[in-house]
RNA sequence: GGGCCGUUAGCUCAGCUGGUAGAGCUCCUGACUUUUAAUCAGUAGGUCGCAGGUUCGAGCCCUGCACGGCCCA
């Protein structure tokens, strides 16, 4: 018997031993007064005779992640996941339950301990229990108590051992919704209303990317997951809701980096009558604020550096950010021959599509973006490129567009939304060349699209910001994979997770038995 | 896709030049009525990721594979 399975059978022989003894393992039903956060709280900062004078009785649940006996007295930790609260037991002022319950406890169990709550000798705030009631019996040990799971791989497996185990990772998970919930305050207050679009989609639009596929059986009709909704919250505009956000999974069949997860979260906002330098404006101000009311400050570290926040941030144009970072003069710049002479000079990969805009992108990322660390929006990206964005007046080869960097990282995209139904269909119609040229990621016609704006749709800037990427920044984490909570992995190879439950009843309290394989 | 690194007890990690697989935590037994990484004593726990190969002998060397990490494209 492997060591594993020892500890599993022990504790399953104790759960038996409870049960016999007419205690239930896992009970219906608990009430409790305060969780251990709430205790420190409310009483962890009151004078230790006051406390004791106030003569209050608490019951309190909790995990119990340290549990120290010693002899006829035992101190128990439990844990609310934020905070550890003391448990000391006597184990004479013990009813004959809750003595049972005391023996048979092991680390990672759920138990409530009700008691008066009193500082210890040693100061600190404890519950002295008179009363223990086991409200889940765990049959696995938690990791170590003192180093955590560190395995990067576990951590992302089996990501409920990883936020018991180590408390940074849970304050990743709650930045991440700290900013999320900011960012709806945000758009909240400008009046903007959240609005929920499909997901799986007859034609996925809206950005430049492979979708995955998948099928509706009823109706036996092939079906994308989305890789944007960004047509479907413009139809939104087309219909009147002038200021619509949606905050929610986007899918793209692309590659796992440590900047990418095949699924991730967007933000997308439309603002009718606004444009894309009134977005950048309104951008700069939420994150700005969003990081004082989230962080604290507006000097975020990031991975040994400092990442400052302060308005104004820096702004080139996409042409000019290459001269200033690649040293490339701006009169190399101008035809899509030079481009290509400028990537070969460089050994850059060349795109598949080898039109201006496409060389002016790939020699943007290939020669810019890493010393991009500092947010910084680059503006004005080449019209073949940015097949929904308007263009400039005074130089059409460009549209009014930016994208908002930050540690080398694009984070958001925005642009005025174009709005002539007949313009967007002539760049359908490009669209559909370059995917008939061997694009596949170039977007598909979309008629329903172009009937939409054929009703009129209001000028709006709208912008998305990837949600993934600006925790990793608030939260200085360098992996996406860190930032979400079940990030996409192989299948883990099939093995056996601990004993298996045979039929034979081996053990007798197993009836309920483990799901085999997946985790 | 390429390069480098990792995979040893449930967890965290050692393992020398190829020569009987180790520690701490955890588990189990015992002692202990104010501990907090409790302490002390004793015990238990291993398909060294998987499959081949070389060798008298492989955790260690070689090949392939799996999973993961980092970097590059």
């Amino acid at each position: 018997m492997s060591e594993l399975e020892d500890q599993i059978e022990n504790r399953r022989q104790k759960k038996v031993l409870l049960s016999e003894n007419g205690i239930t393992p896992y009970p219906n039903q608990f009430s409790f007064d305060l969780e251990p956060s709430q205790v420190h709280e409310l009483h962890g900062s009151k004078d230790p005779e006051d406390l004791q004078g106030e003569n209050l009785i608490l019951t309190v649940p909790g995990r119990i992640t340290g549990l120290r006996k010693m002899g006829k007295i035992s101190f128990l930790d439990l844990y609310d996941g934020a905070q550890k609260l003391q448990v000391l037991v006597r184990r004479n002022r013990l009813s004959e339950e809750a003595a049972v319950v005391l023996a048979n406890l092991d680390l990672g169990d759920y138990v409530g301990a009700r008691g008066q709550l009193q500082f210890s000798k040693t100061g600190e705030l404890t519950v002295f229990a008179e009363d223990l009631t086991l409200l889940a019996k765990a049959l696995r040990p938690l990791p170590e108590k003192w180093h955590g799971l560190t395995e990067v791989e576990a951590r992302y497996r089996q990501r409920y051992l990883d936020l018991v185990a180590n408390p940074e990772s849970r304050r990743v998970f709650e930045t991440r919704a700290a900013l999320i919930r900011g960012l709806r305050r945000h758009l909240e207050a400008e009046g903007f209303l959240e609005v929920e679009t499909p997901m799986m989609q007859a034609m996925a639009g809206g950005a430049t990317a492979r979708p995955f596929t998948t099928h509706h059986n009823a109706l036996d009709l092939p079906l994308f997951l989305r890789i944007a909704p960004e047509l479907y919250l413009k139809r939104l505009l087309v219909g009147g809701l002038h200021r619509v956000y949606e905050i929610n999974r986007n899918f793209r069949n692309e590659g796992i980096s440590t900047h990418h997860n095949p699924e991730f979260t967007m933000l997308e906002f439309y603002w009718a009558y606004s444009d894309y330098q009134q977005l950048m404006d309104f951008t700069e101000g939420m994150l700005e604020s969003l990081a004082q009311e989230v962080l604290g400050t507006t000097v975020v570290p990031w991975q040994g550096q400092e990442i400052r926040l302060e308005r104004p941030w820096q702004r080139f144009t996409m042409k000019d950010a290459i001269t200033h970072f690649a040293k490339i003069p701006a009169e190399r710049l101008e035809t899509a021959e030079q481009l290509e002479e400028e990537l070969k000079r460089g050994h850059f990969e060349l795109p598949t599509t080898r039109d201006y805009g496409h060389l002016l992108l790939a020699l943007f990322e290939a020669t810019v973006e890493e010393h991009l660390l500092q947010p910084t929006f680059i503006t004005d990206h080449p019209v073949e490129i940015s097949p929904l964005a308007k263009q400039c007046p005074e130089d059409p080869r460009f549209t009014e567009r930016f994208e908002l960097y930050f540690a080398g990282m694009e984070l958001a995209n925005a642009f005025s939304e174009l709005n002539d139904p007949e313009v967007q269909a002539e760049r359908f119609h490009q669209q559909s060349a370059a995917r008939d040229g061997g694009d596949d990621e170039a977007h598909a016609f979309d008629h329903d699209y172009v009937r939409a704006l054929e009703h009129g749709m209001p000028p709006a800037g709208g912008l998305g910001l990837g949600i993934d990427r600006l925790t990793m920044i608030f939260t200085d984490r360098p992996s996406i994979r860190d930032v979400i909570l079940f990030p996409l992995l192989r299948p883990e190879a099939s093995r056996r997770t601990g004993p298996e439950v045979d039929t034979e009843g081996g053990v007798a309290a197993g009836a309920e038995g483990e799901p085999e394989g997946d985790e």
